[in-house]
DNA sequence: CGACATCTTGAGCTGGCTCAAGCGTAGTGG
DNA sequence: CCACTACGCTTGAGCCAGCTCAAGATGTCG
């Protein structure tokens, strides 16, 4: 699980912002020359499976990105009920957004983040906007993942949302090198996937088994193998107005903070 | 509807940013000399009700902050099905957080929009760190809204939803002083409620007048009229572990581009 | 190899949906 | 000024996607 495509030349400039930011901030985190010349050093931290990371609440000095291991955030009511908000994989920006988190983020398997003080950030931002405008298209991004994740919640049954959701991370995955033989690693139960799509475990289980059963993908033994792509884009819906939202914004260059 | 509260003095300074920022985007939208001494001139533009601001796809040169009405921001599928993924309310920013708008952005009421060309703030980004600041904290902030969003259609049910939008609601209009006498403007129908909930509208109807005859809050003529905001906050969830996130983050000082 | 978590399947229930019809109100045009 | 239309609100009635409860089966880890 680890970020092997990063190794690889990176020719984009960052200057022309788009989603490709993720691999130069990742290749920040694997501790390779980085191509911004920005003076941040990341400290490495391992982190165990089944941990939190922080809670809803903590103010933490450090900002987390992930380099490998999956983790997601999630959220509590009051009477126990969970909801998970997003899943993170390696390269993904664990956050938070602000000094004090919103959510809780937990991991799902051992994980290495690389992190650095806050404030080292907002130095940096100032002198490299480039970065700043990495940071900005990571958040934007985040939120069109999560507007689309409501989109779901709100208006898709059960089988799009799971399409949905396997596409989503499919393109995501890919994104990151981690896709072998149409297949990624998916260390998610069926309750976690269940708090994450508003179902019961119940019906996940049910809802797996019928895109199993239709040949479109198979969930367990911690992957999920894709066995028709296109099909599966089918079933998530005849919405995506076009392959934009699959792909997370390549098309979209130059946030507030415009690179020079 | 205008923010009449916004005249009032402000003596906040953004470099110890929290929600207030909004009120000195505000100002800055309103015209009024701002305390950054930002160069920005916001262009003001009118937008009749039951218009699209933007559409999705579209790339925008201009920033845009809504100075009074409603706006909404909602996506499409494929087949007709629609869903509203948040309400814009006075001094809201209105977006695209990217240059090409990943949903639409439509007016319920006639609205007033303050714009600036997006290369006006990331110039003014660079030398400016508490705008950067500002607009991060804005993102953050409604990053934390959608999420909340999320759990809503996740985990909650019919009535729980709408309770909790109903406050959500509530508590930002306060914070830019358009509450009068426990109630606020409301042009919302029933079936954009619908859509915003993940419900169909009968039964949003049959939410509502159960909201009513319990005595929590009347929801009718173009206005919300908070009966018992207690009570309506238990509906909304014996969870929201803190206030903090009814006041969407007063807590939270210093995002990443820390003001100096 | 025992204990515990996860997955699977059956059976019955229900929250919220769909369909359908009636009503009030605001435009709109003649 | 009134008829007409359109839209939004309301309510009834029946249905179904997804839920809950229950009970095995299958891992998997110390």
């Amino acid at each position: 699980m680890k970020l092997q495509a990063l190794a690889a030349g990176q020719t984009d400039r960052i200057g022309n912002v788009n989603i490709d930011f993720l691999r130069h901030i990742s290749k920040l985190a694997t501790g390779c020359e980085n191509e911004i010349g920005m003076p941040i050093r990341l400290e490495t931290r391992r982190i165990p499976k089944h941990h939190d990371i922080f809670a809803e609440g903590d103010t933490l000095r450090d900002v987390m990105f992930l380099r490998d291991g999956w983790a997601y955030r999630y959220r509590l009511l009051g009477d126990g009920r969970r909801h998970i908000v997003n899943f993170l994989i390696p390269g993904d920006f664990v956050g938070p957004y602000f000094p004090t988190a919103a959510h809780f983020c937990g991991t799902l398997t051992d994980v290495t983040l690389c992190q650095a003080p806050r404030s080292d950030f907002s130095d940096a931002n100032r002198n490299y906007p480039a970065l700043a405008s990495a940071l900005e298209a990571i958040m934007a991004t985040e939120y069109r993942l999560l507007s689309e994740r409501l989109v779901s919640l709100g208006r898709r049954n059960a089988r799009e949302r799971m399409a949905h959701l396997l596409v989503e991370l499919y393109e995501r995955m890919r994104r990151v090198g981690l896709i072998t033989d149409n297949s990624y690693e998916f260390p998610v139960t069926q309750e976690i996937l269940a708090d994450t799509l508003g179902l019961s475990v119940v019906h996940v289980n049910r809802t797996l088994r019928s895109l199993r059963e239709d040949g479109f993908a198979t969930v367990g033994f911690g992957r999920v193998c894709i066995r028709d792509l296109d099909g599966l884009r089918d079933v998530a819906g005849a919405d995506e107005p076009t392959q934009a939202h699959w792909s997370l914004g390549t098309s979209a260059p130059v946030p507030f903070a415009a690179a020079s």
